[in-house]
DNA sequence: TGTACATCAGTGAACGCGCGTTCACTGATGTAC
DNA sequence: TGTACATCAGTGAACGCGCGTTCACTGATGTAC
């Protein structure tokens, strides 16, 4: 990208992404200026240009850093969960995550790793300021095909992850399926987002079992759904 | 709203929200100006701001039309099937009859409805136009509360309509259930528009098969998920 | 170690443009008597 | 049926403002010799 690599410039440039971050979070893309940009950093707006010379470099720059971010915290979750899962006993290393819950089915030990890894998305999508964050990455994305390509991109990946723990937590289940399963497993966790952060709805606790009893048994391999 | 009730009035009113609508879904909320929507509707803009004195009277009007819209839609499709499966040997009463109890088993010819349904719902979702729009309107609703608590009616009566169906289709399934079950329903169709419109993921008719499997044990009333 | 110089980091003012809004205006359509 | 008048429908020009962008500039930091 434009300016070096030196050590200051990366961290000015973080600090600037930042503030474009909050920005947007706090009020919307329509409101993502480049003087609200520079005044929320502190800096001046001829300064902010000499990083991102034009607003599509910050726009560009911040949503190349929104998918990274999000897809290293998927691939952290996703491990975490694998390495858990081919291990079930006596492993010291993570949390075994919150009960092992009271729904109709029977949960194994093994589940523990599964409901971590739900924990960990649902968690996440617990902070409006990252769905929000994501509403304005869709918008984006629907209307700039060089957006969407790489929103794409990163939910190809996003679902890969996910598959891949799937065929190691439930080796009955073929390639194919797993991957079917993965990208439904997203699709409800995108949609239970927007509810979760206040947008089209409040979070509901009752839902939230059935929404979990649903993505366990996505997950979990098991025939019926 | 502001300017009287005539036929040609009304008539006009959409035709302007028709042109809203389009420059919206092909342009993007940033490119919504009153000078694009006057040229996309062939008047002056001294004109459009007859009918919509200010942007934010076009852009709300514009957001209760498409909630609206949407909402008869879903009505429209849940008063179908209900009615449908209500009807499955000669009952025209209220109770449709006790439940198949297909746990584990095949489709039987009650879930023609469910299926019926389903396609409704995501062969809209196919238009990549319309989940343009709710691309934005999530987007509105995040960062403006009057459009957020209109938006959360709409989901919340879209919840209930689907919990009306299902409550007729599987009798056992409690008041509270049956809302939950709709309000994953809805959480889940909402992210597979997303995956089906391009934005997100491309269409794929084999998580297709998963999605819809999942869907139907949401709404039929199945125990697992 | 000191000096010269290039590059990096940051400032400040100005630009042209498109935006939403305002407003005075004209022509068309209805309505009362 | 005709006339008067109010309201509806639509025009056109101008406004002030905030926007992204440009550019000449200054000070700080590194680097070569």
């Amino acid at each position: 990208m434009s300016p070096g690599p030196t050590p200051k410039g990366q961290q000015r440039r973080a600090a600037l992404l930042d503030a474009a971050e909050r920005v947007l979070t706090s009020a919307g893309g329509s409101e993502l200026t480049l003087r609200a940009v520079a005044e929320e950093a502190g800096v001046r707006l001829g300064h902010l240009q000499y990083y991102f010379p034009a607003r599509a470099d910050l726009l560009a720059a911040l949503l190349d850093r929104v998918l990274t971010t999000s897809l290293e915290r998927v691939t952290d979750l996703t491990d975490t969960a694998r390495t858990a899962n081919a291990e079930p006993d006596e492993e010291s290393g993570l949390e075994p995550g919150p009960d092992p819950g009271p729904d109709t089915g029977l949960d194994t030990g093994l589940d523990a790793a599964l409901d971590a890894l739900l924990d960990g998305v649902l968690s996440d999508h617990d902070d409006p300021r990252l769905v929000r964050l994501f509403t304005e990455v869709w918008a984006l994305a629907a209307h700039d095909e060089e957006a969407a390509s790489a929103v794409r991109a990163f939910y190809d990946r996003y679902a890969s992850h996910v598959a891949s723990y799937v065929r190691d937590h439930a080796p009955g289940v073929s390639a194919a399926d797993a991957r079917h399963r993965a990208e439904v497993f997203v699709m409800l966790m995108e949609g239970s987002a927007l509810f979760r952060s206040g947008i089209t709805g409040r979070r509901s606790t009752d839902a939230d079992a059935r929404l979990r009893a649903v993505a366990r048994a996505l997950l979990g391999g098991e025939a019926r759904p």
